[in-house]
DNA sequence: CGCACCTGTCAAAGATTTCTGACACATCTG
DNA sequence: CAGATGTGTCAGAAATCTTTGACAGGTGCG
């Protein structure tokens, strides 16, 4: 089958990956769970880490879209969440990054002239 | 000439460089650069944005080594530092950050024995 | 000399993130 | 029923990051 290009991601949703994947804790979880999926709890002894703070962790990588949970119902009865990795891929370059820049809709946004003044300057 | 295959960032490496462009300012900031070279004054116009603070996000950046700055002597004397982006290029999936993940320095450690129990209890 | 431009640094305030302990609810097992 | 396991949430402390205003030093020009 034909390989799809990678569309180039808005820059929020890049700031999003990144800000999440910039995490010594996150970056561990995705690890851990790119070997095998797992569970909450069991991810929390795994990595040596409370619930409340890797349950939080979680939020921030599914919200970025890098992880995707799901809940399940073992044959015990009991509820248990089982997190993968969502098959993610991002390219960073100095193109890729302006590229998304240009799709920022946070903070700050008077720099219209501003830029034409900088090109005039930078000579 | 030969492409070079790109080689396997470092964790702390690749730690840096995330967090590093996890932020809309500095996004921005290599965005501008990226279309043009400035020194930090007329930058911090052109992004509207105080120097003290532009100062340290490009600290950051080039911390980082995603852009490189150089101190210039204009022909009129002034000493201005001239900024420009490093053709940087990093691949961001599941793969990349778990092979990053392993080299991490910073933080917490403890963390061996429970990966195989990780494994046992994830089946 | 006074003004305009460049460079840099510092300390303190503000805003976010990260982390911890305690709590509530549900199910199965001894 | 008590105890172990699972889920989730909340509030407050602790650690970081971001931001601002003031300051100091440099050069060239009228």
């Amino acid at each position: 089958m034909p390989e799809v290009p990678p569309p180039a991601p808005t820059g929020d949703e890049l700031l999003k990956v990144l800000s999440a994947l910039g995490n010594p804790h996150r970056m561990r979880i995705i690890a851990a769970l790119t070997e095998n999926r797992n569970y909450v709890s069991a991810l929390a002894r795994a990595i040596g880490m409370g619930r409340p703070l890797l349950h939080m962790h979680l939020q921030r990588l599914e919200a970025a879209g890098l992880v995707v949970g799901t809940l399940e119902l073992a044959e015990d009865g009991k509820t248990m969440k089982y997190f993968e990795v969502a098959p993610f891929f991002y390219e960073l370059t100095p193109h890729t990054i302006t590229r998304a820049a240009a799709t920022i809709t946070e903070k700050a946004d008077p720099a219209e002239k501003a830029d034409r003044t900088a090109k005039e300057e930078a000579k």
